[in-house]
DNA sequence: TATCTCTTTGAACGCCCATTCAACCAAATT
DNA sequence: AATTTGGTTGAATGGGCGTTCAAAGAGATA
C-alpha cells in the first residue's frame, strides 16, 4: 500500500471541498443553469478551469454536489437513531426532529435540495442518488411503523402511514420554500407528531 | 367599444395556445433550461422568432405558461367545489379527488409545476403567480375545515390541519414525480382521506 | 539542488441559443 | 383594386458560458 503524500492530497481534497461549497451557496441563490463554473470557482478562492481539472465537467460537479448533500443528511439520520436507543416512539421522534433541525431544514439546504429534485425526472443520474436516499429513509421508518403498528394493537396500513408521513415531510419541506415567512420549524414539527398522535393513540398520548 | 376583427384575433389566440401547449410539452420532458425558443416554436409548427413576437421574450412566455397552467387548476378546483353543494365533507372531498384526478395529478403536469416550483426561489414573477393560487386554495380549505372543526366539536387546530394537508397533497404529487412506478393516484387519495377521517372520526366514519 | 509530478492559472476557443429584423404574406379597410 | 395593418419567416447577430490547454507554480522525490 503506498502512503499517500500529505499536503498535496490533503489539498486536493480541500479544493474539491471548497468547490462543493462553493457550488451550494451558489445554487441556493441562483438556482442550478444560472451557476456559472465562474460563480462556483471564484466562490472558492479559485481560478476558472479548476472545476473541469478537479471534476470533469460541470455536470460531475453537480452530481457530486448532489451526493455531498444526502450524504450529509443521511449521516444525520443514521446518527439521530442510533443515539436514541430501541424504543420506536423515540426513534421515529428523532428522525422528526431531525428532519426540521435547524441544519437540515435551512433555507439554503432546502433550495438546494429541490433544485435538484425538479431535474430528477430528466437525469438519471440525480435520480439514482435521490432514489436511494429515499429507500433507505423508507426502509428504516417503515421498520419503526411496523414495531409501531404491532405494539398499537389496531389496523393500520403500513404502507400508506409510512408513505403519508415521509409525504408530509416533504410537503413541509417545500412549504419552507414557497413561504419561508409564515413557516416555521416548530409548527412543522407539530403538524408531524400529530400524525403520529392520530394513528397511534395509545402510544404517543402522553408523550408528545 | 370597437369589434375585434375575427379571423386574425382568433389566429392569434390559436397561435398563443399552441405556444403555450408546445411549451409545456416540452418542459415536462426536458426542463425549462434545456428547452429552446427553437423546439417551442417548432413544436406547435411555427418558425423561430416568432415566440419573441407574441411573448416578448423567452421569459414572458414562461410566466404566461405558468399562469396558465395556475388557472386551469384553479378552474377545475372550484367548479368541483360548486358541485359539491354546501355539504363541507363533500367539499373536502372533492378537493382531493381534484388533486389526485387524472387531468390534475398527471405526470406532465406534476413535472411542469415542480420545475417551475423549484425556480420560485429566484424569481419573483413566478412567486407572485404560485403564491396566489396557494392563497386561494388555502383560504378555502380553511374554511371548510373550520366548519369541520366545530361540528366535530373537538379541540383541533384549524392552521395545523390545514397546513399538513396540504402539505399532505403537495409531498404526494412529490412521490409521484420522484417514483412514479409506485405511486398510485389510488393511494394517495386514501392516504389523505384516512388524514381526515383520524381528524374528523365521527363526521367521516361512515362516509369513506 | 535538480528533476519530476501534481495542481493552478486564465486567456482563447467554439458552441449554443435568445433575440433582431428585413422581407414576405394574408387579412382588414378604404 | 389599392392601401394599411398585423402576423410569420428564417437567416444573421451577438453574448454568455463550458471547456481546453500551454505555461507557470508548488510539493514530492532523488
Amino acid at each position: 500500500m503506498m502512503k499517500r503524500s500529505n499536503l498535496r492530497s490533503e489539498n486536493k481534497k480541500n479544493s474539491n471541498l471548497k468547490l462543493i461549497s462553493s457550488a451550494i451557496k451558489n445554487i441556493s441563490q441562483k438556482g442550478i443553469k444560472e451557476t456559472t463554473m465562474h460563480d462556483v470557482s471564484h466562490g472558492a478562492g479559485l481560478s476558472q478551469g479548476i472545476v473541469n481539472f478537479h471534476f470533469k465537467s460541470k455536470e460531475f460537479l453537480l452530481i457530486e454536489t448532489l451526493k455531498f448533500i444526502s450524504n450529509e443528511y443521511l449521516e444525520t439520520f443514521q446518527r439521530n437513531i442510533i443515539k436514541s436507543g430501541s424504543d420506536p416512539r423515540k426513534k421515529i421522534i428523532s428522525i422528526i426532529n431531525n428532519d426540521f433541525s435547524k441544519k437540515i431544514c435551512s433555507q439554503d439546504k432546502m433550495a438546494v435540495w429541490f433544485t435538484f429534485f425538479s431535474e430528477v425526472k430528466f437525469k438519471p443520474a440525480y435520480q439514482q442518488i435521490c432514489k436511494e436516499r429515499d429507500l433507505y429513509y423508507q426502509n428504516i421508518t417503515q421498520d419503526i411503523l411496523r414495531e409501531l403498528i404491532i405494539k398499537e394493537n389496531k389496523n393500520i396500513s403500513e404502507k400508506n402511514i409510512s408513505r403519508g408521513l415521509q409525504a408530509l415531510v416533504m410537503g413541509l419541506w417545500l412549504d419552507q420554500l414557497e413561504d419561508p415567512d409564515t413557516f416555521s420549524r416548530k409548527q412543522a414539527k407539530e403538524i408531524c407528531f400529530d400524525y403520529l398522535k392520530k394513528n397511534f393513540p395509545k402510544q404517543f398520548k402522553n408523550i408528545l
